[in-house]
DNA sequence: AGCACGCCGACT
DNA sequence: GTCGGCGTGCTC
């Protein structure tokens, strides 16, 4: 950010100074001078290791200059310490140096932070560090004041006051060289001990690799194409006619999931016919090794595979082979989408839809935006596959910002139906229709399903007449039943309510409680189908790898007539298609505080209708739903996208969500209530009246945004959802932009300025673009 | 962010 | 006094 990698002509010894960054919470870059030794080899992208306050850190060159910048004078300036090797000089290719700022730019966050994020894993360890200690010897020589020398007891006095001890780096790195001298003489003394320093101490090995066992045994299936519907050689021309342009290009791959593993074979294989290499990205470490395994089925392809619970050990001869070219398919979860592959020719996000794509800490970033980044860097094709697109793809589709293909598989599909459960009896877990149906499969042997969707509605109040869910009025969240306090109680602002005895929306008698989950529905197909084998699958029933792989088996060997679950069953692979597919709530989720919650259900109930056997096989679903009308379930009732997603977007539209808007999150937080307040409504008042500047880094031309509004609407700043967390107070503002570049490049305008304001010393900003757990 | 300094209350 | 928790400030 700093400096201009082609400043000027320098002397043939070589640069002067060199601009480094640093894997730290912290804006700009940081000048040092180069050493004699380095200054011919020295280049953009090394690593180096630098002097950075009482430690020594790595990082990376961003510039190399003759000047030294006018704001830090020259004797303040430190030396570059070394050159990082391991064999050769370490460096990051310059792909993905550029790649890490472009994150840093689109999420607000600093480029050194982001470095982070392509270092080669190995080169993230602390810099073989050691900590000094004092002994018991040590103790007791201070005591007695067993040395004259003041700078002895100083120091012996400071290493006491340190239990866990100080960096070698920090005692050594003092103004005054003879610290270094008397420390070891204070070590031979064994007044002094020296430890290798823990570093990071979280590495997540704990974690283990998942357990592939039990799941390798219904990978058989999973490239086996659904039925005769498929018509794949259309879309593979159309996959090698983009990968043949060898330019930038995004296509939409609508399709089922094993048609889509058949699909990404066939272009992973023309990719790499053409020399170049393949990026997998997913959200579950656990689909990586399925894909993984996929590809490498036939031994046609080595697909390397990684993820986080790899252990960092392995993953460093990973990054090396990969950057040699010698691995040249990586299938990996989000942070996958920074490694090293050269000579990039596809990039395909499976599942785009996934929420696991988003990094929920700084650099907040989003792997299928990083990945289509990359892809206009580096010439490569990206794929965004799923079963269903979200409404943001989709919509990217529709305005044609890039050269876009769609290709859209359909299977047959089952019958579906919806059973309206305000005309059922009071109490109903299975409508009479639904059981009526059951009946009939379980006579047909062909299977019945019962689909539970609780998730984060376990244990709520619902109105029998009106289908509302009473919320907490100042939270606008729905109300979670407590059963041990036997009351109501919002889970953002913690406060609670009596059950009321009418429904507060229509002020209807029938108000009661539901969502008791799979156990009662359990219990109650054995009451009513005495003789049924039922099998329950949900967190309880799959907790544990044994347990879980018990389970599979039963599944597998069809020891059941019913089973019953929740999103579990929508695993891949993991049940046969049935005759019956019930989902017992299908709207449960509707009310979910986020303004996805509409997209998600409708994508749960599409898969759960896929569970079931085409209608020529006799395949029926039965949704059961309080609210039969909304379009969630009319779009999985008439098997038709658009009605639910025109339906959705003139919703998003009028309420302004994306994709009708871009939105950005900001946080703030601090320890001191009232500061947080001051600087949450600086903030607003900053976003508000600052005249965008020309300040940014003269990217691509704006989209003539620039009146004043800048076309942004922002709002709050309000408590969070969770006001306080661990002593600090916490407030945010939500801003919604038709650009996201517009609104970006405001508040990182306004970041900066607040930043460097006095009042806010103590106070963190935090940015969240395109947030996808918006509370 | 990391890391250490220094202020403050608790306690042998 | 000394121990150790936590808030504060700096990093070329």
């Amino acid at each position: 950010m700093t400096a201009d990698p082609t400043a000027t002509p320098r002397a043939e010894t070589g640069p002067l100074y060199a601009d480094v960054i640093v894997p730290r919470h912290l804006a700009g870059s940081f000048t040092y001078r180069v050493p004699r030794s380095l200054k011919p080899v020295l280049r953009i992208g090394h690593l180096v290791l630098v002097p950075f306050g009482r430690s020594v850190l790595q990082g990376a060159v961003i510039a190399l200059r003759d000047t030294h910048p006018p704001s830090v004078a020259r004797d303040r300036l430190k030396e570059i310490r070394a050159l990082v090797t391991d064999g050769h000089a370490a460096e990051i290719p310059p792909e993905l140096l550029h790649l890490a700022r472009r994150v840093a730019e689109a999420y607000v966050a600093p480029w050194g932070q982001c470095l982070r994020l392509v270092l080669p894993p190995r080169a993230m360890a602390k810099t073989g560090a050691s900590r000094f200690l004092l002994t018991d010897l040590g103790k007791q020589a201070l005591a007695a004041r067993q040395s004259g020398s003041s700078a002895v007891l100083d120091l012996l006095r400071r290493l006491k006051r340190r239990p866990s001890g100080i960096k070698g780096a920090t005692l050594r790195g003092r103004p005054d060289q003879s610290q270094h001298a008397l420390l070891a003489s204070l070590v031979e003394q064994g007044w002094v001990q020296e430890m290798p320093d823990p570093g990071l101490s979280h590495g997540r090995a704990a974690e283990g690799p998942p357990a592939g066992e039990a799941r390798d045994l219904f990978c058989g299936e999973i490239l086996s194409p659904g039925d005769a519907s498929f018509h794949p050689t259309e879309w593979e021309s159309r996959i090698d006619g983009a990968l043949a342009a060898r330019r930038p290009a995004r296509m939409l791959v609508q399709a089922a999931s094993p048609e889509r593993l058949a699909l990404l074979r066939h272009a992973a294989g023309r990719t790499l016919e053409q020399g170049r290499t393949v990026l997998v990205i997913v959200g579950e470490a656990e689909r990586a090794e399925l894909i993984a395994a996929a590809l490498s089925r036939d031994g046609a392809v080595a697909a390397a595979c990684l993820h986080g619970a790899v252990p960092d050990n392995q993953k460093a001869g990973m990054w090396e082979r990969i950057r040699r070219e010698q691995t040249r398919v990586v299938v990996g979860t989000r942070s996958a989408v920074f490694l090293p592959l050269r000579s990039l020719g596809l990039i395909w996000i499976d599942r785009e839809e996934d929420p696991a794509l988003k990094e929920p800490q700084e650099p907040r970033y989003h792997a299928r935006e990083v990945a289509w980044m990359r892809a206009q860097d580096e010439g490569a094709l990206l794929v965004l596959g799923s079963t269903h697109l979200t409404l943001e793809s989709a919509l990217g589709d529709e305005q044609g910002e890039q050269a876009l293909l769609k290709a859209s598989i359909r299977r047959e599909t089952a019958t579906v139906e919806v059973v309206d459960l305000r005309g059922e009896e009071r109490g109903t877990i299975l409508s009479s229709a639904l059981v009526e149906a059951m009946r009939d499969a379980c006579a047909r042997q062909s299977g019945v399903l019962l689909f539970l969707n609780r998730k984060g509605y376990a244990g709520a109040l619902i109105c029998r007449d009106c289908g509302q869910v009473p919320r907490c009025p100042s939270c606008q969240v729905a109300f979670a039943y407590y059963r041990l306090k036997g009351a109501l109680r919002c889970p953002y602002c913690g406060g609670t309510r009596a059950i009321p005895d009418l429904c507060p929306s229509c002020a209807g008698p029938r108000v009661q409680l539901i969502g008791e989950g799979t156990e009662r529905v359990e219990e109650e197909v054995k009451r009513l189908f005495s003789r049924a084998r039922v099998l329950r699958v949900d967190g309880e029933t799959m907790r544990g790898p044994k347990q879980a792989a018990a389970l599979y088996q039963r599944i597998r060997r069809r020891e059941w007539d019913v089973l019953v679950g929740t999103q579990l069953l929508l695993r891949e692979d993991l049940v046969p298609a049935v005759g019956l597919v019930g989902a017992v709530q299908a709207d449960a989720g509707l009310s979910l505080p986020d303004f996805r919650a509409a997209e998600r259900v409708y994508h749960l109930l599409v898969d759960a209708v896929g569970l079931a056997r085409p209608s020529s096989a006799g395949g029926r679903v039965i949704l059961q739903s309080y609210l039969p009308s909304h379009h969630a379930i009319q779009g999985v009732l008439h098997q038709d996208e658009t009605v639910f997603s025109t339906e959705e977007m003139s919703h998003r539209t009028a309420l302004g969500y994306p994709p009708a808007v871009h939105l950005v999150v900001l946080h703030v937080s601090g320890t001191q209530e009232k500061s947080v307040e001051q600087a949450a409504s600086a903030w607003v008042s900053c976003l508000s009246a600052l005249p965008v500047r020309g300040t940014g880094a003269s990217g691509t031309v704006g989209h003539g945004s620039g009146d004043r509004a800048g076309g942004l609407i922002i709002l709050g700043p309000v408590p969070s959802p969770v006001p306080k967390l661990r002593g600090r107070y916490r407030r945010q503002i939500l801003i919604k932009s038709p650009s996201r570049d517009a609104a970006v490049r405001r508040v990182r305008a306004t970041v900066l300025q607040l930043e460097q304001e006095s009042p806010f010393r103590s106070i963190k900003f935090d940015v969240d673009v395109d947030p996808v757990e918006m509370w």
